[in-house]
Parts: structure tokens; sequence; C-alpha cells
DNA sequence: AAGTTCATTGCCTTATGGACAATGAATGGC
DNA sequence: GCCATTCATTGTCCATAAGGCAATGAACTT
């Protein structure tokens, strides 16, 4: 089959040729023997087996094949230029995509108000946000479908790389007015008599609470379970019971008080982290560097702790 | 000054790895070395200066910059493709290859007798025509695997173009002696006690059906569920019940008079299209030109109406 | 008719792409 | 957890296409 990419030579000798209007002149603006240009024309013409010049005047003409060709060349020049400014506008860091995979609970006003900043300063980056279960999550970024994710205590993966950590232990979540909100902390034992929401076994949450269960010796009986957070908090918010979550699933509720939290007081579910991941091993595009580095100022200036590693 | 012709080949065997998945397939698929494929993408990563792939994995992915890289490729083929028709017009043959991505259930007599007649216009033109499922059609087109789509309404998508829109509302089929062929329409509810026929969950049919029925306030049960048109045709044909399709799909049963069909009484179900859609921004060879016109004047002829878009 | 001004051709040089083989790196099977 | 596969990379050598130079040829000027 003819593939006419071979010929980009040849061709930008021809189109040279017809606007220099001779061989000689076009040799010099493009800095080569004549005999190139005169050597690389007729191998054209021979393998269209079409005459692309006029033979046999002082300027050269085009014939009519020639002008397509010109035309053709015309085009791609400009083609080519868009195209290298695309690649100047990404070796800035101007423009690129970044795709985040977030588990469920994480997004709220904290978290839109970061990526609102985070368009704000780079305003050709599109970014794109999936929301979805940690398995989810983590199978994204294994696989490359994600540049980060967001995932509440991922358990180690010889592929996945954290690169930042929350502290996020599991808290109590109660009501303001709730009496429990008064105490300092609180073990699994005092819940026996209280009303629970948890989230469905699956979630991380429970399968961090059974071991802790077990060793407390006290199984947590759910008055409500659900694959819903915010059924979880509305349980909590209204007062029918409490439930058990991380700070940042409630951020926005502790902070315009309808929500209160107090800690857990057991070692394995004090030291919980909410990780930002990666796949080991990608080159992270500077932009996802970038959206990296304006979440972690920004939880900070949210007064949430962050931990590079 | 920087110039991307230069490229060329650097550039084909960046795109073929990225397509066959690794090097050495793609070196296969190229006839030349594997090492040769490692080299020039090496040597174009470091003309550009930005890494193309990301390595160290079983299949290769691409980056941004591979991706954008891939997309410049992609549209420099069809304008070459473009191009080179318009030569073989200038030597006066028509030549050319045309070819055409369908959605299953489209292929029947009239489909053939409008390649048949393009054929007999165009000699030189040879044509490929590739049976899939919708979603294989959008991407063949988004890919360049294929001039022209054919679909079944396709959702709005920032690369495909519309260029030629037929009304389909979606009809009942059924035997022509099937009391419910007497009728002048028919509504949802109205097929409760029917034995129906319906093609599987993930043809677009079905995806149109299902928020209809609930809006409806009925949910069709369906007595056959296939993957099959031509059974569900069957299905009707042989007075076993009734199924819902378009009438191009069944056109050559209602011209013979083997099948009946009539509308289905909702305003979404009505108002649904078949479209020739290609990719946006895609130069067209002059053949597929040709190929669309013929197909627009055919159809008509036929006495399916069809817009432009 | 002689002098310019180009284009074409022959011969040699050089740079680039490719083949082949050895080495390294990562994955999947058992 | 180790071994066998499957790829990718690197080194060495070779073929070839493009370029330089010089000689030749063709057309236009005066």
């Amino acid at each position: 089959m003819f593939r006419l990419g071979q010929y980009e030579r040849h061709i930008r000798y021809l189109y040279e040729t017809a606007r220099a209007g001779t061989m000689r002149a076009a040799s010099e603006r493009l800095n080569v023997a004549t005999s190139s240009v005169s050597r690389q024309i007729a191998f054209l013409e021979s393998e269209l087996g079409l005459p692309l010049i006029e033979r046999g005047r002082r300027v050269v003409k085009l014939t009519e094949a020639g002008m397509l060709l010109a035309d053709y060349y015309r085009e791609k020049v400009a083609h080519d230029e868009a195209f290298i400014s695309q690649i100047q506008e990404l070796r800035g860091n101007r423009a690129g995509q970044v795709t985040l995979a977030i588990g469920e609970g994480f997004i709220g006003e904290v978290f839109s108000e970061i990526l609102k900043q985070f368009s704000k300063t780079h305003p050709n980056v599109s970014l794109s946000v999936r929301i979805a279960g940690s398995n989810e999550v983590l199978n994204a970024i294994r696989e490359d479908d994600a540049h980060i994710g967001m995932v509440f205590h991922s358990p180690p993966d010889p592929k996945i790389r954290s690169v930042l950590t929350l502290s996020q232990p599991l808290k109590l979540i109660a009501a303001p007015d709730d009496p429990v909100a008064e105490l300092k902390s609180i073990t699994l034992p005092d819940l026996a008599g209280k009303r629970l929401a948890l989230p469905e076994r699956g979630f991380r949450i429970r399968q961090l609470l059974e071991p802790a269960e077990m060793q407390a010796g006290e199984a947590l009986v759910p008055t409500l379970v659900t694959n819903s957070l915010s059924l979880l908090k509305q349980f909590a918010r209204t007062r029918q019971g409490v439930t058990i979550l991380t700070d940042i699933v409630v951020i926005d509720e502790l902070r315009d008080g309808s929500l209160a939290a107090l800690p857990l007081d057991h070692p394995e579910l004090e030291t919980t982290k909410t990780q930002f991941v990666t796949r080991v091993g990608r080159l992270l595009p500077s932009p996802v560097v970038d959206l990296l580095r304006t979440i972690e100022v920004s939880l900070r200036s949210f007064g949430i702790e962050t931990k590079r590693s």
C-alpha cells in the first residue's frame, strides 16, 4: 500500500520549489544541494506516476497534481503547528487531564472547595471525578483508570502507593445534644445500650470494626444497616441514635455544629488513616502532582493534618 | 526549529504500539524488529523531551503526550487518505476503500441493494462492511477504523458527528393476521397480556424502552429475550407473539407482507432515530462522500425519509 | 552564437533505520 | 517463592536513502 507519510521531505522540497520559483532558490532556502531537490521531486513524480511540475520553463509551475500536493502540504503544516502548540501547553503544565477515583463519603463541601481552587489555578486541566467503593477505587488505580485514588485505610498492596495520609480515627458520631456528646471518649462496651447505625458489611469501616469487637468481647448490634453514608449521618442528626464514621465524612456537619464526634477508645480504631494513593511506578503527569499538592495545602488550611508518604 | 514531519515513522511506531498493546506485537504488524520500535519511540521521547509511554507494565499505556500524538497521527492518516483519493480521481480511476461499521439488524435486502448500486457506479472502490454492536460501531468511528457508522439512536458524543438521520420510531411488530395488526396504534399498557419477545438488555432498544416502561408504570414482561434480531422477527412471523423493533430492521418483511408494524403511542418511542455517523473533524475521502449520497438517494427511493445533519 | 541560469546525472560520503543477539525487567504459573 | 515466559532495551554490524560535488545538458537572454 502507498504510504504518503514516507514522502514528507519530497513534498516539502516540491512546495518550497513552487514558492521560490526555481529549484536552485529552493535549495538555498532549504540548505541542500540543488541536485537533491531535483532528485526528490523526480522520485516523487515516479512514485505517484504523475508529473508535478511543468518542465522546460524559466520559473517552475506546478501541475494540477502538484497544486493538490501543495494544498495538502499547507494543511499538514497547519495541523503540525496546532499539535506542537498542544505539546507546548502540556510541557508548561497548562493542560491535561486528571482523573480521580474517590471512595464514597469523601465528597462534601471541603472536597469540592479543593477542586474549585485547583480549577482556578489550572483552567486548562480537565478534572474527572468518579465515586466508587473502596475496591473499585483500588482497581481503578491498579489499571491506570485513575491517577489518584482516595480511600479509607486501604490494606497494603504491592501495586498501590500511598502518597498522602490523613490520620482519620474512627469516631462516634452523635447529635450535639445527645448525652454521649458530653463525654471525652467512649469505648466499644459503652455502646451496648445505644441505638446504632452502621454501614453494610463490605464497607471498610465494618471490616475494621469487626476485629475490634472480637477483641473487646462486645459485638455491636446495629439498629440500622445501610450502604448510604448520608443515611447514617441523618440517623445521628435526627437523634435516632449514633453511628461510627471518620471526621472527614462529616466535616461539613462538624463545622456547622449539626453533629458532634468523639474518639473511640480503642488502639486499632484510633490509628486508622485516609489515604491518597497512586499506582506504584506510575509516572504522574505534572498537573496530577500539582493537584496532590493543592489537596495537601488545602487540607492543612482546613485544619486537617496530612503526612506525606 | 522543530519539524514534526521528520518523525512520521516514529509516530507510526508509537501508534501501532499503543494499538497492539506491546512493542513486540507492533513490530510484527509493522514487519520490523522490536528493537527498532523501541529505539524509534525512545528517540521520539528524547526529541520531545516528554515521556510517551508508561514503562514497566505488561501492556503499554500512553501518557498524556502519547495520546496527543496518537490523535495527531489518526488525523494525519485520515488527511493522507483524503488526499490520496483526490489523486486517484485525478488519475481518472475512482479507486479507494470505504469501510462501514453497522449496528446489527440493519443489513437486509434494502441495504445490500444500496451497496450493490454503489459498487456499480464505483467499480474500483472496495467496500468493507463490519457488523457490530452499537458501542463497537461508535468506537470504530472514534478510532478511524471505519469511515461511516450506522447506529440506532446514539447518544450525543463530542467525537461523533451525525451526517444523516432517519426517523425510526420504535414499533410493535406482529404477524399481519394477528388481531393487534388491525389497530391504528398501541400503548405500552395494552401489551400487558401479549406474549412479547425483546432484545437483551444492553441493546439500545431496551435502553430506550426502560425509561418508557417506568413512565407508563407498566413493566414489560418478555416471553423471549435474545441477542438475535432475526429470532425476534421469526417469533412474530410465526405468530408466537409480538416484538418491538424499527421499520428498517423489518423492511423486507413489511414490503412482502409477512410482518406488520404499528406505532407505539408514547412520545419518547416515536421520536427515535437511526443515524449515519462519522468522526468529528474527519476529512472524508471522496468515495465516502459519494457513498453517503448514494445511501441518501437510495433510501429516499425506498420511501424512507432522511434528514441531513 | 555565446553567455547565463538552471536542472539533471554520476560518483562518493554519511547518517539513519533495521537485523540479530545478548541482557534486563516484570509477570504469571505452579 | 521460584522458575519459565514474555517483553523491552542495548550493542554491534549492515544496507540504503539522502546529501555533496562536479560534470553535463537544456533553455532563455542579448
